[in-house]
DNA sequence: GCCCAGCGAGAACGGACGTTTTCTCCAATG
DNA sequence: CATTGGAGAAAACGTCCGTTCTCGCTGGGC
């Protein structure tokens, strides 16, 4: 057996289970469909990932990992401080623009298979990476309270990417970043005193 | 035919779908569930629904009412002002917190039948009512760019349905309350000329 | 040159599921 | 009382789907 014949039927499987899965819901795609569009055999699909949630696992583990470099790239492409805070909403925004845009594949995963636990942790995990790279985000960004700058992100984050799906509006990535930058204002303006004379309110 | 009773076993069918549909998914549950949830028998399911799809559509439409009057009750019970911004993120704490809560019913139906062109649609009606309440409570609110605030409000409420559900937080409510707060005291910041000297960036 | 492991093609199997049908009960109507 | 029609129980049907099996081909290694 040769390991490059080998990887190449497994890339084609799991390029094929991302187009499908991706565009129309795991549950909605069959195996016949993934097999057919991956030009490969239903044994070899079975001889690869043992069974159709083996391929799911597979599928959302390699897009995790795609998808977090990707976008950890778009950040370190900026220069540090508050522009890797436009970067984030800057990349989405041309994620959105994608005509194969669907939404979070893990967000969808997680109402598709509500029951299902693992595919509930793998998308727990994936959003647990996504917190962690906007923290470092906040954390670089200058300002002085970088772990609520971080919280709230990651809510205009996943706000866009619902909005962009669900009302197919590829501008929230746009507003999101106004709202992430009127944020960033209001740092400037609270941690300067001699801008304003009262604090802010507590909630 | 009792038009009491008739409605009757409508509503136990409708109410027996919206538990399994919402909690599990639904593709992941099967019309024998619902029939032998509701105690109807499954003739009765198809006289009054019509096919699986009818009944998906009932319970999407009803829920959606349903779920936009409870959020319009919660605003309206707040006294007018920015305290009506404050009721629509306690609200969703609230909705958070109950132990059956799974995100919102039309985003995962969107994440589910991303092929089928009517749940989409239903789901950006839903998107586009809840908008436009935000976009009424941020008009109400007295903020200057009340367009915006709405727009922001949107992505903030969404963000916290999703992180509420995906990370199973609950908290994320407070986290855009907090958001929605720092918002409301940037525009009293910059609307009052004495705080502030120089104006704040397009972006 | 043989061998065999991997792969493609396709049939086959078993179970699940949406839908229809049959039969029976029951309550309201005349 | 006879009739009518909605509703429950359950079986039946056809289809789809995940999984396995069979067969034939090919290409690299002892």
């Amino acid at each position: 057996m040769s390991p490059t014949l080998d990887n190449d039927v497994s890339q084609r499987l799991l390029d094929a289970a991302e187009r499908l899965f991706y565009e129309r819901g795991v549950q909605a795609v069959g195996v016949d469909a993934v097999v057919s569009e991956a030009g490969v055999a239903t044994k070899t699909l079975y001889a690869h990932f043992g069974s159709k949630d083996g391929l799911i696992e597979a599928y959302l583990r390699r897009r995790d990992r795609r998808w977090l470099t990707w976008l950890r790239d778009a950040v370190d492409a900026a220069a540090p401080g508050p522009a890797r805070v436009f970067a984030v909403f800057d990349a989405l925004g041309q994620w959105f623009a994608r005509p194969d845009y669907n939404g979070c594949a893990f967000i969808n995963i997680a109402g598709e298979l509500a029951a299902s636990p693992t595919a509930r942790s793998i998308a727990r995990d994936h959003k647990a990476a996504l917190r962690a790279l906007l923290a470092d985000v906040a954390a670089g960004s200058g300002v002085t309270d970088h772990t609520t700058l971080g919280d709230r992100l990651m809510l205009l984050v996943e706000g866009a990417i619902i909005t962009a799906h669900v009302e197919h509006d590829s501008a929230a990535a746009q507003r999101a970043r106004s709202a992430a930058a009127a944020l960033l204002e209001l740092d400037r303006l609270v941690s300067n005193p001699a801008l304003h004379s009262g604090t802010l309110p507590a909630n």
